[in-house]
DNA sequence: GTGATTGCAAATCTTTTGCACTAAA
DNA sequence: TTTAGTGCAAAAGATTTGCAATCAC
């Protein structure tokens, strides 16, 4: 028997009910594919992608969706990297990220390799939600 | 006479052959917008908005062709703050910014407000380009 | 059974592109 | 005159929405 998968699902199902999601065989899917699997930086379309590779029939309608309610629930979180598309993170906690300008390509920052010294001091009215360290990098052009 | 007027598009006319630009009509209506105005945070839809509005006749492509010349020159930056939109700043100086997320409003950061402490190691083979920081605030839920 | 969920198709929004016309130098 | 610049219209790309059929509980 496939122990290890009928653990996984348990898990997975968990998860959505915990989030308040039905545990739908499209949620179940990419679930899957976002906590199970290893993916960190996520696009829309990546994650769609991905999920028709591996055989699961699901709309893009859906894909957008459940990135949307994964956001919600806390599971996920957006990352303000790129204007063209929206990148999601498979972690929550505060950290920061390398954006490729050329591929697109994301990755994490180390946890000690950033830190903000001292938070600003908000405009009047207004709480700080989050912060956001974009660090850009590229492949040096040839000289 | 309007003298001040005089100089102002002596000025931009400089600044525009400076960075290789043909003053345009279309240009010199934008440069004195953003240059000559005080203004920060532009987004093309809000660019060409004011610009209609100050009775320049301007299209939507040359307002979006100017603002990537622009930024090409160095004399704009772009800012990733919105997956939705691109923002450009007419401060090409490193600093940060705080970003409503309700409104989409942008402010700078006071010059002392944020200090990156160290910066990260890039991946192998790449190089730094840029380090932007955006806090994200907005105004706190009603209890 | 009932309300949540899915997904098609169409719409929306922002940005880019092709190309004929116009204007700057 | 020569080349750069403009702008219409259309395309492109990402994301959202309306709504009828379908599914989870």
């Amino acid at each position: 028997m496939n122990t290890h998968a009928k653990r996984n699902d348990a898990y997975l199902r968990d998860l959505l009910q915990q989030a308040g999601l039905r545990a739908t065989r499209q949620r179940l899917g990419l679930a899957e594919l976002i906590f199970g699997h290893g993916e960190r930086h996520l696009t829309a379309e990546g994650l769609y992608a991905d999920a028709t590779k591996a055989g699961l029939r699901i709309s893009q309608t859906t894909v957008y969706n459940t990135l949307h309610q994964f956001t919600e629930a806390g599971l996920l979180r957006e990352i303000l990297a790129d204007p063209r598309r929206i990148y999601f993170d498979t972690n929550v906690h505060p950290h920061h990220h390398f954006l490729d300008e050329e591929t697109g390509d994301m990755e994490d920052i180390p946890a000690d390799g950033v830190a903000v010294s001292a938070l600003p001091t908000p405009p009047p009215g207004k709480t700080i939600e989050g912060v956001d360290v974009i660090v850009r990098v590229r492949r040096p052009a040839p000289a």
